[in-house]
RNA sequence: GCGAUCGUGGUGUAACGGUAGCACAACGGCCUGUGGCGCCGUUAGAGUGGGUUCGACUCCCACCCCUCGCU
């Protein structure tokens, strides 16, 4: 068994938990930044070890453009690639059909996307996005999926939950029969993810379809993309009703602190989202005090620390100031240290919920959390 | 000193005898399985003085300023 749960909160479904994979375990709750094409955005590989980052998430879909499966297959994956020592999870690029610049169109065989760098178009199929991530050498494969979007009607949600739930079924065996002769601590795992919008019988149809394969963990997708945070929530506790307790669950997209917690108090184990790294971008700053933006005219001559109760290379050297006037004249090194400091935060932040939940007061730990996180 | 040209938000620029538009800057906000450092909102303007006109940023006069040319 790939996940085993170590400690479990006694008030909530929240858990700490060790997801064994052919490259390293994590311990969950664990938030992965996003590296679509390996590298998180002006963050690099060692800057992430030193953070504490244990997995990152990258786009096989993207990679596939560039450098090219084969490319990366011949310098022998993207470990190797990046030389990141963490855990690498790859998504299969089924959350790109929210691109309205790469997505043409899909039928129930697969999808349609464009290749922005050369216009020529691309038809994957769920059976090659699988051979995809294997060639990709990634230590953890997301099922091609259909994602439906937020304004779409009740019928094509319904519709995209269906065709989710049948290319499950076609990763999984492709997936399975790709690996027939793979060693089981070699294997790479494979998780499956659940549809459904905001209704609550969709959910259920899909959570309780995948829940039928045998997936090494069950991913929530579709979610924190706009709608309302009580219909969010909502949502994860009725997938919760259908999903194996003994395997990870993944809310997929999901970077907003508070978030995070309200998630892990529902049972989820996994996270990735770019909301740290693009807020950094522009100028919002995490902290245990709230979220503010650095770039204010009240920080520009602010010899403050990003954060005053930060112990992160960031805080430590430099101050609002500095970080407010690089990026305000857009300098790479702003973002990075902004970037750098918002991906710590969160790292943080998961290193004191699994400590918070080990000696059992993750309900005070939160409570707390969210106090200081919502005053201002 | 003379002549010509020009004066519009902080900056750079439009249009028009009848609601002064745009861009950048400034100020505030947004961002959630990242092709794209992107998006939204707010503040802020007619050199000065007179004249013509129902009405002038616009036409006329004087002064001031900028730029250019001449002596």
């Amino acid at each position: 068994m790939a996940f085993t749960v170590l400690v479990k909160d006694a008030h909530s479904l929240a858990r700490v938990g060790r997801l064994k994979t052919r490259s390293g375990s994590v311990e969950t709750p664990v938030f992965m930044p996003v590296a679509t094409k390996t590298a998180v955005k002006h963050i690099s590989p060692e800057m992430l070890e030193e953070m504490g980052a244990q997995a990152t998430i990258s786009n096989s879909f993207v990679l596939s453009l560039r450098p090219g499966a084969k490319i990366v297959k011949k310098v022998g994956g993207i470990h190797t690639l990046s030389t990141y020592t963490g855990v690498m999870f790859t998504d299969s690029g089924g959350f790109q059909m929210y691109s309205p610049s790469l997505y043409k169109g899909s039928n129930d065989l697969g999808v349609e996307f464009k290749n922005p760098y050369s216009g020529e178009r691309i038809f994957m199929t769920p059976e090659q996005n699988m051979q995809l991530q294997l060639d990709l050498g990634s230590d953890v494969a997301m099922c091609f999926d259909t994602m439906p979007l937020i304004e779409h009607s009740k019928d094509a949600v319904a519709l995209a939950v269906n065709r989710t739930s049948s290319w499950a079924r076609r990763c999984k065996e492709t997936h399975d029969t790709l690996q027939k002769k793979v060693s089981k601590g070699k294997r790479q795992l494979l998780f499956g993810i659940v549809q459904g919008g905001v209704h609550d019988d969709l959910r259920r149809i899909s959570a309780g379809a995948l829940t039928e394969l045998d997936f090494d963990g069950f991913a929530i997708g579709g979610l924190a993309l706009g709608e309302a945070k009580e219909e969010e929530y909502r949502m994860i506790e009725v997938c919760q009703e259908y999903l194996p307790r003994n395997k990870p669950v993944y809310l997929m997209g999901a970077g907003n602190p508070i978030e995070l917690l309200e998630a892990i108090e529902r049972g989820c184990d996994i996270f990735d989202s770019r909301f740290p790294t693009m807020n950094a971008r522009h100028g919002n700053i995490f902290s245990w005090k709230g979220k503010y933006i650095v770039t204010n005219a009240e920080h520009k001559a602010s010899l403050k620390p990003l954060d005053e109760s930060c112990d992160c290379s960031v805080c430590k050297r430099y101050s609002r100031a500095y970080v407010c006037h690089l990026i305000r004249n857009e300098e790479g090194v702003g973002y990075q240290l902004a970037s750098y400091h918002n991906l710590y935060f969160l790292q943080e932040l998961m290193r004191r919920v699994r400590k918070a939940i080990k000696v059992g007061t993750f309900g005070k730990f939160k409570k707390t959390f969210i106090k200081n996180y919502s005053k201002k």
